[in-house]
DNA sequence: TCAACCAATGCAATTTATTGCATAATAAAA
DNA sequence: TTTTATTATGCAATAAATTGCATTGGTTGA
C-alpha cells in the first residue's frame, strides 16, 4: 500500500487535484505508478481525514469545481518516516508473458498482433518520456537541481521502455521464423 | 485477474502442486508472475471446483502429502479462449521510484543503501535467469522447439533485468556526484 | 445536430491480494 | 541441542483494487 505515499510524494512537489494526479499517472508517470480514479479519490479523502493533506475547492469558469490538495506538515512527516524504511521490490504480473508462454494454444497471427499492439503503445510512451527528458535537459541548472531525483526515476522509465522495445522486436523475429 | 490463467498456463505444461507453482513464481518466473502462497492455494481450489483442473493426492516419504493438479480439457478450453482475447498492459507500481522521487526528504546514504540492496537482488536474479537460458541453449532441438515461447518470455526477464542494472548503476553515479 | 470526449468527482458492490495465524514432519546448521 | 530452514497446506480477517454506475457542463468532430 504505497499509493498513499505515491500521492504524498507528488503533492509534496506540487499541490494537485485528484484529476491532476490521475493524469500524471496515466501519462508521464505510468512507469512509476498506476491507479484508477476511484482509488485516487478515495485515498485523497482518507489522507485528508488523517490530516496528512488538506483540501481547498477552486472554482473554474466553464469547468467543474476542482478540489486542490496540499500536503501538510504532518503529511511531510509521514512521508519522511516512510522514506526512512526500505521498500519492497516491484511486483510484476505480466499477462502478456502469460499469453506468450501458452502461445502454442493459439495462432502465430494472434501473438504477433498482440505484440504489435503493445509495441505501438510502448513506442508512444517512449517518445513521450524522451520529450520530457529533453525538456529537463534544456531547463536551467536550478530547475535541473530541483528535479534531479525525479529525473533519475524518469531515466528508469526510458531505459525500461527501450529494453521492452528491444525485447519485443527480438521476439517478433523469433516468432516469425 | 489472470492469476487464474497464469496457473493454467503452467499446469498446461506440467502438472504441479501449489507449492511447486509458488516456487516457480518465487524463483525462475518472478519476471513473469508473483503471488503469495495463500492466493495460489485458494485459486487452485476455485479452479478445481470449476472443473478446469483436477487434483490427486500424492503421498511422499519424509515429506507432507502433495496435492498435484492437472489441467482438464475444460481448463485447456478456458485457456484457449482467454488467449484469443487481447491482454492488458502490465501495471507498474514501483515503490522504489516513489522513494527516489521524494528522496530529498531523506539522506543520500539511505538512498544509496536502498539502491545497493535492490541491486544485489537483481544481480542474483539475472545470474539465475542466464543459467536457465544456458540450459535451454544447450538442450536438444526438440526441447528447444517445445519451449520456444517460454524462452521468449525468459528473454524478457533477462533484458528487463539487464536494463534495470544499467539504470541502477547510472543512478548510483548520479546520486553520488 | 448528435455523438463522443474531456474535465471533474463520487458511491456501492465485488473481486483480488495481503497479513496474521496455524500445523507438522524432517533435515541441516549453529 | 536448540533453532532455523524446507516442504506442504490451510482458514479467517483485513486491506487494496477493480468494476459498474452516475452526474454536469463544455468542446470538438462527423
Amino acid at each position: 500500500m504505497s499509493l498513499k505515499h505515491a500521492i504524498l510524494v507528488l503533492l509534496e512537489t506540487e499541490p494537485s487535484s485528484g484529476y491532476d494526479l490521475l493524469k500524471q499517472f496515466n501519462n508521464s508517470l505510468g512507469y512509476f505508478w498506476n491507479a484508477k480514479h476511484q482509488q485516487i479519490y478515495q485515498q485523497l479523502k482518507l489522507l485528508a481525514v488523517d490530516g496528512l493533506i488538506n483540501c481547498t475547492t477552486e472554482e473554474q469558469q466553464g469547468k467543474p469545481d476542482k478540489k486542490v490538495y496540499k500536503i501538510t506538515k504532518s503529511g511531510v512527516g509521514e512521508l519522511t518516516s516512510w522514506l526512512a524504511n526500505s521498500v519492497k521490490p516491484n511486483k510484476i504480473n505480466d499477462a502478456l508473458l502469460v499469453k506468450l508462454y501458452g502461445g502454442h494454444l493459439t495462432s502465430t497471427e494472434n501473438l504477433l498482433k498482440e505484440l504489435e499492439d503493445h509495441l505501438s503503445l510502448h513506442k508512444k510512451t517512449l517518445i513521450q518520456l524522451r520529450q520530457i527528458e529533453q525538456k529537463y535537459l534544456k531547463s536551467t541548472p536550478e530547475v535541473q537541481e530541483k528535479y534531479r531525483l525525479p529525473y533519475i526515476t524518469l531515466r528508469r522509465g526510458i531505459l525500461g521502455e527501450e529494453a521492452w522495445l528491444d525485447w519485443a522486436l527480438e521476439s517478433i523475429k523469433m516468432i516469425k521464423k
